[in-house]
DNA sequence: TTGATTTATTGGAACGTTCCATTTATAGCG
DNA sequence: CGCTATAAATGGAACGTTCCAATAAATCAA
């Protein structure tokens, strides 16, 4: 059936009688060439089985179409759907974005990031793993390959970001649990060398700032960014002489487990202990208890991460604005009783 | 600070004054060259930030280390964890995987797939998209570029597959609803283009061939695959004169639908319905009532599919064995009580 | 010393494209 | 009919690697 050596431009114009240029020109779609010799290259093409080789094309080109999505955990749903704002994009801009996980270690982050790089995509949208280095792209950066951050940030670098407002989430989601009357308030998981983590924290002590909650009312907990780090900052808190009465949690997983470590315990979030999440993940909405959590429009960031990404490669800088995006709080039943409630559920 | 155009093999050699071949062979790591030269070649490198430009290799080299990964749908966090076992595998032999989502889209999958082949990827590893043409892969196996399918096959395809023993774990939580004493059986979501589908509705009938339950108490609904097609599905099922007291689901997803609607009616599954999902996604654990699942060894597949791959890549042959994966029933709380507590299907 | 052997290094010809500068064919105009 | 203007097609020189065959230098045997 197919020819063994795989077939090239110049098979082609063998076959369809014509020169290698003409079939270069047809390629590309040029309008220089008569529509019948188009005709007959295309079928020529097809009849060879051809597959362009984009390597030797960028060889003269120098820029690609692909460009790189270096996600630090794929299987977190959040990442997944910041993906899929992108891709919405780049489809449309006829680029296809290659993703990669680096699985939240810096060392394959590297690798990942050096495979990207050799295959010469036309630029990187990347959320970095925690604890990449200050430098990490310095390199990147030196050979003119935009870059764009997604949601994380590195704390002293000129790499443009797109990120929610997570202060303000959190000064919301804060205000929100003061104001159904709980005084003494924990921030649930995380870890302080995140930069996402100071701006939450930042944005809770804010609130309490706002609202004179003592410093002794105020309960922090690092801890995992999942569901067991979050039943861990529980049961610390649960454990100290004046327990907080609610948490802001750092992320939905964080808050579901959470309310995993109070059922387990007897207690109801929402009824007993005032829980909010931050992310508002599909899964907060199917939850019961319904999960209150801040919603920061993943996909839409993952728009404009790619948009932002765009503009830059087309007008060849490494430069570009940061952007914040909006936030809004997303009130359900786990962060206390609507009215003074009672669900019917009797068994 | 660096240079505008980037810098090449020669500008290193210039840079260490020796020749490019001499760049090369230190670049691929060879032992001829003498040690003090290759450190020397190796500043170079360094300081001029000179990137390896894969594509002009591959010209020569004619085979790549890049493995693309198509995956339908990535905010399935059963996808994503697939991905995960892969890259656990290629990440040990040295290979960098590009993901690509298609959203189940067939349109868009051809497109990715072009892409990566233009790419010269050195094998593919596909779930395919609902709706893919039996030919759609023809060219790329002409092409001798090995494909391996992962979790999903097509109709009548010589490409290998890995999968789980679909017939055999529907089998299993069929008999398993029948033991717990249900008599009247519905089997919910998917839709009959799937193979997969097949596969499991007909692990489904073949338990109730076995335990002779009547067909006219048989209740098939296809749907979604999601939570919303899981909530349709129940209240179809629902509305039938003589509506089932229990559900294998297509998958996990579907069976979260169907314990929401569940609810939503004021009724609990396991209490009042039985409830088994398939693929037992981790969140199936920590759901509320925990849900029973087939366990599909996610990851484990994902690595087998992996190894298949590195082995056709190898051996440079274009076929491989079929390889199921053994399931199993993991029994939680939506599929009723431990104990044998006769449930009245009278609703 | 000479030649043979081993060890390091090097030029040059690919690889499959693109693109510029030409060439060739076609048409238009007086 | 010759001339120019336009349209269509073409050859050749890059692009950044690899790899073979060839060279140069160092070592050894006699």
């Amino acid at each position: 059936m197919a020819s063994r050596a795989k077939a090239t431009i110049l098979d082609i114009a063998r076959e369809a009688g014509v020169s290698k240029s003409t079939v270069s020109l047809v390629l590309q779609g040029s309008g220089l060439i008569r529509p019948e010799t188009a005709t007959k290259v295309r079928k020529a093409i097809e009849d060879v089985g051809y597959v362009y080789n984009r390597g030797a094309a960028n060889l003269r080109k120098a820029h690609s179409n692909v460009i790189g999505m270096v996600i630090n955990d794929l299987t977190n749903p959040f990442f997944a759907e910041l993906a899929v704002g992108m891709e919405r994009v780049f489809q449309a801009a006829g680029v296809v974005p290659f993703i990669a996980n680096t699985a939240e270690n810096p060392v394959r982050q590297e690798e990942v990031l050096k495979s990207m790089m050799e295959q010469g995509v036309a630029g990187l949208i990347v959320s970095p793993a925690r604890g990449t280095m200050p430098g990490a792209f310095r390199r990147i950066e030196a050979a003119g390959v935009p870059v764009v951050f997604a949601m994380r940030r590195l704390p002293e670098s000129r790499i443009p970001a797109i990120a929610p407002d997570n202060r303000r989430g959190a000064c919301l989601a804060t205000e929100h649990l003061i104001r159904k009357g709980h005084r003494r308030l924990a921030f649930f998981g995380g870890s302080s060398d995140l930069v996402v983590y100071q701006e939450r924290l930042g944005g809770f002590l804010e609130a309490c700032e706002a609202f004179a909650i003592p410093v002794v009312d105020r309960t922090i907990v690092e801890g995992e960014t999942s569901r067991k780090g979050g039943m861990a900052c529980l049961e610390t808190a649960l454990a100290m002489p004046e327990p907080p009465t609610a948490a802001l949690c750092f992320n939905d997983a964080v808050a579901f487990g959470v309310i995993l470590a109070l059922r387990k315990r007897g207690l109801e979030a929402g009824a007993d202990f005032a829980v909010v999440g931050f992310d508002d993940v599909a899964e907060a909405e199917h939850y019961s208890p319904g999960l209150t959590s801040v919603a920061v429009d993943t996909a839409g960031l993952g728009e404009r991460a790619a948009h932002v990404m765009l503009k830059m490669i087309q007008s060849r800088t490494t430069r570009a604005e940061d952007h914040i995006g909006a936030v809004s709080l997303v009130v359900r039943e786990s962060s206390g009783p609507d009215r003074s409630s009672q669900m019917g559920d009797a068994a």
